[in-house]
DNA sequence: CGTTATCTTGACCGTCGTCAAACAGGGTGG
DNA sequence: CCACCCTGTTTGACGACGGTCAAGATAACG
């Protein structure tokens, strides 16, 4: 709100949250050269096959990652909020290994590559930060092949709800009532490894033991402390704070 | 086999595989301090919660990356062959979010996680090696929240043996009969998210169709371009070879 | 206000889990 | 050398979680 707003803020205060930035390593990043962009829901920001040019940051509205098998079936493999880096995944690969494509209208603000690439080797810090930003989402990776390996349809879409209601949280992006969520439940499904129709069946059942409250596309968690005990769900694995050592 | 060979060696040649290393980087590597050791099958290298001093690499022998649900459930979530680094997961995290345990015995290099940190900082190409190499990692978890979210039973499991195979051949490590296997079938059904009742089944079937063949510990693969199809296998997720940009 | 996407529900079916028992192999010790 | 484990593999019967198909109800949207 105030003059000094800058468009790649969202990406210093990702990156704070994780580890220590002086005052000229905010400052190269901000001199970063971004162009910002509305696109519509539903849109490529990375294809599989890629060789990505851009690195883009979410600055508003919702995107996910997701594959495909050979005979068309999709699998989400993480969510992203307004805020989130969307391929520093792909800084150091040649050729993208997945899909990037957002949920809602989003607002994107794309960043050369190799303007990020030479920000991390004159910037200790910020090369830090991004090998933290990559790291935590290897760790979120790593703790979905758990949820849809050995969890059940009810427990994996309560972990999922969880990881995203605490990502909410973290961004400040929550308002005391609960949360608008980007997802229709054939991508819920998606996302978990069921069918749409099966979603349906666990989320009335959630709602049915009190767990949650749906009206339209917002959703609220009136005991969040149960939901999370039937996700099986400690923020361990998404490494809030600071990285000390 | 020569006087010049060096414990640290399989390291740079994993790095080397991915990116260019100066004379002045691997004498670097070279350089740590490195504490050698054998250890049983199923020791633990990390676990998860510790605070992490050192970084393990595989020299010889086999180990997996796990994580457990509150009720014991155990879900694998890659395997590790000689020559790979075990826990450059952590390197930028200070708690651990995943158990990693060996498969058979074992020899591991122990690097100081602070000596490690040190080399990236003073050599841009060994950063740039630990980045990619994370990277690979994380890409390979996507395909296997895929793999367990969206292929059957047999799918799964042959995917998973054309991924081991493709590692083990390009760390040069099968001969022309095939591998040596080092998970039991209830390892197998942890990384499938499967139980070891229905990966016999599966392993029968591929077996039956003739895509795989067994004799006690070691398999051979004699029509490796079916199974891969079978498999919906890719390597493109491996992201093998230089990344050059 | 019509058109389309999304959600909801029911009936039925298949993959995979559960439980249990038999079997093979490899190591150990008597 | 053989008996005896212990671990891992193999098999069968049965049941459940979740998929499939199809229809109707609601909500979103131009």
């Amino acid at each position: 709100m105030t003059a000094l707003e800058h468009p790649l803020d969202p990406l210093v205060i990702k990156f704070r949250q994780h580890t220590a930035l002086k005052a000229e390593d905010e400052a190269a990043i901000r001199g970063l050269p971004a162009i910002v962009r509305w696109v519509e829901p539903g849109s490529y920001v990375v294809r599989e096959g890629d060789r990505p040019t851009d690195c883009a940051l979410l600055l508003s509205g919702f995107a996910c990652r997701h594959k495909l098998t050979m005979d068309g079936d999709r699998q989400i493999v993480s969510i992203q909020i307004p805020g989130d880096p969307l391929d520093l995944q792909h800084l150091f690969l040649d050729i993208a290994d997945h899909n990037v494509q957002t949920l809602s209208r989003a607002e994107l603000a794309f960043l050369p590559r190799s303007a990020l690439q030479a920000i991390t080797l004159a910037h200790p810090n910020i090369a830090r930060a991004v090998s933290i930003s990559n790291a935590v989402e290897a760790s979120v990776f790593r703790e979905w092949v758990l949820n849809v390996g050995r969890r059940d349809g009810r427990r994996r879409i309560a972990h999922l709800l969880c990881e995203f209601a605490v990502k909410m949280d973290v961004q400040g992006l929550s308002d005391g009532a609960g949360y608008s969520f980007p997802m229709t439940q054939e991508q819920l499904g998606d996302a978990t490894g069921l069918t749409s129709v099966h979603v349906n069946r666990m989320l009335r059942a959630l709602e049915s033991e009190g767990l949650l409250k749906r009206h339209g596309r917002s959703i609220a968690f009136p005991n969040a402390d149960a939901l999370r005990s039937v996700a099986d769900f400690n923020t361990r694995y998404l490494h809030l704070g600071r990285q000390e050592t």
